[in-house]
DNA sequence: CATGAATGAGCCTTCATTCAT
DNA sequence: TATGAATGAAGGCTCATTCAT
């Protein structure tokens, strides 16, 4: 029994092993090349194994690309949750999210590349996927914003749209970022201190 | 000769009124299926053609696509150029063009969804043609920001960023208006007022 | 109009002309290489045309084959029928439908091997439509004997079970018959007049 | 030397016996899924062994199919010899056959379906293993039917082909039986008397 | 002996593009 | 100019077969 639960868990952690280097082509493939031109077959060529293997750990191509954007998001979400809770002060919670978006995206470049390829919804579906994981964080922006309004610091905003506004705010400054080659990127934290800065005052009561 | 003008002129109007018709019927299949599900068979279809007609009128598919995508960008200029050049007040030249990119975008849904999904950067080729567009905008915005710093209106920020900032910030508010139902979308006017206040009191000196 | 009607019936022709063609040369494959090994690739070389094509005059492999089968019943149906409504004499209503059976399988040897092949039941679906086909002349033999039976010509049998033996009975003659050189074959007549002898003594009253 | 002659022979049992249990696996999946449907993941599935180690037994899938049919084919033949040996009596000799065969399918449902589909010729070889067992009930027919025309019973028919006709009766009978619910199918003796009177009254001089 | 992960040839299908009419 | 039938490259997926463990 022991053996067979031993077995059991080598086993997972070999599968878990395979998908996440195949997940980690795909993003590679993605960023490269867009969402259209990523085929199974680059895929595979990418990962250094074969067409067929691919099928053994993904049902097939939707699976695929769901799964590797999902599970970008998932990271990033766990790193940004991870940097927040660091943080107790509430003025700082917007710096601090912001913060973490910005790192995360500066040290996963590719990663961001792969995330702000549209999926190329098929009218809907797997749009929603994406669309829904970055509604999470404009939820989350939207949630502190309602808290700072009450505790009279922010002035009565339209809190969902000025969250999404954040968002997007930091996704442009991202892409402005990653255009600059890295040495003059400047400092990270020049760039939130700018965001929080902005949308600081632009709110405050 | 004469009458070789007018025949050149005449198929010159007949050429160009045709390629504004396929332009529209690839907009309308875009934003309704995706760029992903965008063949050349539903854009013949919808524009009432063959899709034989489509290669008289554009080299490829992606050519075809490329000045969709353009030209939807140059009347999205033309447009917002028309509005900003009735005002004068360089108080008001934010609100004016944050304005005009929202009632455009209110206005040419089914352009703005088309422009918004991602043409599948095949790489960097296609990507950059509808970044180019967008960061006139930016340019444009820059520039204000510029002249208001030296006017001493605005504090010191970095131009560039907030000016691509309020860009993305204006995409995120269509995004949100566009999922309300029409009905409930409330005022442009009102939008406008948010944004350019947020950004106004987050600029300022 | 009448033009527009013209143009509808060439066209009409050209596309039951092509369906046509594309289905002897599924039948060809069919009868060479059996169900299993009867690829696009094999019918659009046996064909002449490219594998697209077979995308334009059918909607799939299994449209495909299904009509080729089907439309190959019907001409035997067809055929059968021709020479059956020649006949009056109840005596020889039977020795009709095998005559006609084995001469139309003597010259369309290739239609009966492809329909003698069996589609690779998958499980049900696809062979039932072979087989209602093949029920056809067992329900039509049935008839015939059951009329027989009436008639006080032939004694009491189970008339289902004896008409589905005639078919078999015929499906072997031609099988042996396919085996031998066509010059050795002997007249159609002699196979006749033995199954029909045969049958005819053996329910005799 | 003793010793090595007796793992010899168990091990040959042990081959034997996995043999068997594979056969007995294909066969159940073939008559439930059809041929174009069997995956040598399903049987090895069904067999409850890998993959791999169906390969250890069988050459390849062509061998396993082939001798899964053909060995199916033994059995009835042995099942058929055993009861022709009881027999001795000339006039009773097709009979027994009829009965042998019938009774088998009737028993063996699964293993009539299995054989009953044809094993998708790849041009020849295969579809030539399945008919050169049928052939030997045949030429077992043929011979008795020669016997009988000889000792003046029979009257002078194509005994080949009535043979042949005789087969492919019985097998469609057995299509009909299959058919019909098994509580309705009614007793064998019936179907064999009734095919027995038919060909003998058919051939009696 | 047994396993099952890995392979890759081969299949079906789609679709941008061409060209004879 | 306009058409649409024809093409064939390319993509997703399956499955018989192999081989390291």
């Amino acid at each position: 029994m022991e053996n067979s639960l031993r077995a059991r868990t080598k086993s997972d952690v070999v599968v878990e092993f395979r998908e996440a280097e195949i997940i980690d082509a795909v993003r590679r493939v993605i960023a490269r090349s867009g969402f259209r031109n990523t085929s199974m077959e680059k895929v595979a060529e990418e990962a250094g194994i074969s067409k067929g293997t691919l099928y053994l750990y993904f049902k097939n191509k939707e699976d695929l690309v769901r799964k590797a954007t999902e599970r970008g998001h998932a990271e990033m979400a766990r790193s940004i949750e991870k940097l927040a809770q660091a943080t107790i002060d509430p003025d700082d919670a917007i710096a601090t999210y912001v913060r973490a978006m910005l790192v995360f995206c500066d040290q996963n470049e590719i990663l961001f590349r792969a995330m702000d390829a549209r999926p190329d919804s098929d009218g809907e579906k797997s749009a929603t996927s994406v669309n829904r994981r970055i509604d999470h964080y404009v939820t989350i922006l939207e949630r502190i914003i309602d808290d700072r309004i009450q505790a009279g610091t922010y002035r009565k905003v339209h809190s969902r749209r000025v969250a999404r506004m954040i968002v997007e705010a930091v996704r442009g400054v991202v892409i402005e970022r990653l255009r600059e080659p890295v040495g003059q990127r400047g400092d990270v934290e020049n760039d939130v201190e700018m965001i929080v800065s902005v949308f600081g005052r632009g709110m405050s009561a």
